[in-house]
DNA sequence: CGGATGCGGTCCATTAATGGACCACAGTAT
DNA sequence: ATACTGTGGTCCATTAATGGACCGCATCCG
């Protein structure tokens, strides 16, 4: 049987995410998945590379005599596609960007930053919007979208799980006896926090922006459901109940097929994607 | 899209094959997995890394690019089943070579010998004939043979273009006005001669042993056309035209497909094929 | 000129890999 | 003691990749 070369990939995660499952997710793909590479992987070489427990996977001797050299293959690829990538263009023009307020905001501002920095010539056009048409009509390059599924013909990889959790002002006495701050569209409030532990409180308010909803809890006028990269590192927040989350409807990162042969929209796509991955688990809402 | 890992091997096989079925047959899949891998891989790097041409694919700039570093990967990845595989399991045994004698006595000793001192625990039994039938009735494991195509169910892999070169023994002063030392088989040696300056030299000598063919060029006997591996680290022999040489048949690396799970058949395979890869300028005669 | 043999390219029935659901176990908090 | 949350592990309906067949083109040979 001969080495799968990706099953690398499989491994790096794992010795980074220490567990099946977060690999899954760093990688994008299942722990079932992650599980049966690593078995595929250690067939091919004919060691064992993990231990495995019941807190996670530990290394073995034969794990760490290939992490070196899996470290520096992993850096050959990051070469190869930085010299192969730089061989054809030179990166510059405009990229234009659309998503969530919010998913910018508090999440990938940072990452444009530092994209910026690393390709100096490349513009980020940020259009704030949130509809389907702005690909369509080439009003964007790349968009972030919450749905079930994107549409067929634009080109759409999955990010990792996005997850709401419930907040309401730091130092809330009584958490557990506040109303809702909620949405106008209270059927489809309703289905949402009919999963969570308070799905027969009162909706004492209904404010039709997330920004707003915010607020209002920073103000201390209820509970409201807001993503976890808007509330876990905000200081005059707090969750309600601890380590209760819920997932979003799917992160999805979308380009048009047709741009995808322009190089820096292809650059930055990845780039964007790479940076929301290692942050899966505070996008998820985990720690 | 990320970058499929190994996508790299087929990036490889297409170079060393020039055509995506000759890399099929050498990866042991299909022409039209081949190219849509190519495909894949092109998009993944945003350049073109070969050109589609009637006779076959031309590497490109960006391929050149590519390839240094995709066959230090290809090492890197090498030396990661050899260290690890040597760090988890003893691995002990026999192994069966079939080889031409000459590839065996010019080339291949010395591999074999590093070969032994990294694995002192498996025997290599050399089987010299020359015959197909060693895998089919697994009298041999591990087999070089010189031809246009490997029997269809044998595993294969393409070795580096093997060269013949022109001999005659060191110092003769007019090497020029010389005849042929050939084979008895005259209508072959005739096609075999008629692509050098000197098709129309007499066949002054016909042998039907190669090894007696270069003992019968040093000593002044006449011309012969050797392999590159056997004359060029001779020094009672010297080239009659310098930079001549033309291609032998295609060599390959075979073995019986039920043999590939047998690990040190496998790592023998690999090994073989690396160091005879690394000398792929000596045994094309070039330099 | 026609046949043979190579090539790249595309399609779709088949095959192999995936991932979501579920299981059992272990640790922690109440 | 119970509930919750993590882990590895397995299974199978679903999804994605494969490869064999076929196409058209180019070259070579008789």
């Amino acid at each position: 049987m001969s080495l799968d070369w990706n099953d690398l990939k499989v491994f790096l995660a794992l010795e980074r995410g220490r567990s099946a499952r977060a690999a899954a997710v760093s990688l994008g793909t299942s722990h079932s998945t992650v599980l049966r590479r690593l078995q595929t992987l250690e067939h091919a070489l004919g060691a064992q590379v993990f231990d495995r427990t019941p807190e996670g996977l530990l290394i073995t001797g034969p794990g760490e005599t290939l992490l070196h050299k899996a470290q520096q293959i992993e850096a050959d690829f990051l070469e190869v596609e930085r010299e192969v990538a730089g061989a054809d263009v030179v990166l510059k023009g405009a990229v234009r960007l659309t998503a969530p307020p919010a998913v910018l905001k508090y999440l990938m501002l940072p990452i444009l930053a530092d994209f910026r920095a690393k390709y100096p010539e490349i513009e980020i056009e940020i259009v704030s919007t949130n509809r389907f048409t702005d690909l369509n009509k080439r009003d964007a390059d790349i968009a972030v979208r919450f749905s079930e599924e994107p549409d067929d013909y634009l080109v759409g990889r999955r990010l990792p799980p996005f997850h709401d959790a419930i907040f309401c002002a730091r130092g809330t006495a009584d958490p557990q006896g506040m109303g809702w701050i909620g949405w106008t569209n209270t059927v489809r409030f309703q289905e949402r926090i009919a999963t969570t532990p308070f799905s027969n409180a009162p909706v004492d308010w209904t404010i039709p922006d997330l920004e707003l909803q915010a607020q209002a809890a920073r103000e201390g006028l209820g509970m409201a459901l807001l993503p976890c990269v808007m509330g876990d590192r905000d200081d005059r927040l707090q969750r309600v109940v601890p380590h209760f989350t819920q997932p979003t409807l799917t992160a999805w990162l979308l380009q048009h097929p047709d741009l995808r042969r322009l190089e820096r929209v292809r650059i930055f796509a990845e780039f964007v994607f790479a940076a929301i991955s290692k942050q899966s688990r505070f996008v998820a809402g985990i720690g």
